[in-house]
DNA sequence: CAAGGTTACTTCAAAATTTGAAGTAAGTTG
DNA sequence: CAACTTACTTCAAATTTTGAAGTAACCTTG
């Protein structure tokens, strides 16, 4: 629709407009994963991109009403995103760094205020004395869990069907090697 | 993997860890799609969340690069993604924040670095003076073209056959589908 | 047609996030 | 042990995002 034709692209179906969130047959696409769709327009990287890029923002504002109504006001929702990120292992900077691929001075800086909220405990390691062993502290399980506990009824919205799920599990793998793809390129070049 | 076992989760196969770019089958999926695949772990809407936050960081960091390499400084990443939302028609700054979910300031604010970098021309509408008509200029165009050149070498990779098609559409159509329903729980309330 | 409301955006200041350069301290190696 | 690397932290600056408060044009309704 933006873009100008190009070679390499990605055909989508069109017309997942204005639909309704309760129904959405367009995106289960039971049988029509096959063939070519009818009406198609194309989508580059930078749509994929785009939609990714929207598609976060709507997250995290929907993280920030979420922490807003659990009445939580000293981390925001990137920490909290951090705060998942860890789990309930205990691990070391390092490991985070590669679960989110954040910058190490960035994950300092949150590791920080999660810190001085106390929703993480930080231990210097025996082995290693340079390496920061984190952990979840009990009020930071806490805070998972309920964020758990709200991000349930989106998951049941989402995940309706065997169809959703497949798409759901597509999806994530894809964005995967998206992941992979880009993060290849910026390391070594394209 | 980070989640405890909650109702209403999806199933993603494991193992698609540290594959290399240049081939990546278990993305293809080919019959996998319609049966369980053998081992499964759980993906939240936090895990997706997390995915979608990880990938969108690592392309910006790929933008910023190109914009790098193309001696663009006087406008960051964030405004490149407004340019190309913009695309080839001209638009008033509410359609523009449709399509991104943006914020009206903030779109406010990126238009008036791209307007003052020459990327593009605001003209108030004839029909409603409020509403101001935004159009990409020759500048503005010629970035686009130059990032989308430099995009095609990811397409290239990315959509190599039609299953890789078929994912990258079904990728596309689910995110819309998030986007959606993220969406709407933030305005109506799940 | 004028008062009051709405719409379409802009501006501004403050907050949140992210980057990048420089630092520290602990390991490792020759 | 000196030099290098690793694992992280700190700090300042840049970028991005938010939210409150404008402004001007449009649209009612009396």
């Amino acid at each position: 629709m933006i873009q100008t034709l190009l070679p390499s692209e990605v055909e989508v179906e069109t017309s997942i407009g204005d639909v309704e969130v309760a129904d959405f047959p367009e995106i289960t696409a039971k049988k029509q994963a096959h063939r070519h769709p009818a009406h198609t327009v194309v989508v580059t990287h930078f749509e994929l991109a785009r939609m990714i890029e929207r598609v976060n923002r709507r997250f995290a504002s929907l993280l920030r009403t979420e922490m807003a109504k659990l009445g939580i006001d000293d981390v925001g929702p990137a920490q909290a995103m951090v705060l998942l990120a860890i789990g309930d292992v205990e691990l070391s900077v390092g490991e985070l760094l590669d679960r989110g691929h954040y910058v190490g001075s960035n994950i300092s800086y949150y590791l920080k205020q999660l810190a001085d909220g106390g929703y993480i405990d930080r231990v210097a390691s025996q082995r290693d004395k340079r390496s920061a062993r984190i952990r979840v502290t009990e009020k930071g399980e806490q805070l998972c869990a309920n964020l758990r506990d709200a991000g349930g009824a989106y998951n049941r919205i989402l995940a309706r069907d065997a169809d959703d799920l497949r798409n759901l599990e597509i999806a994530f793998q894809t964005l995967h090697r998206l992941e992979l793809v880009w993060g290849n390129a910026a390391r070594y070049g394209i």
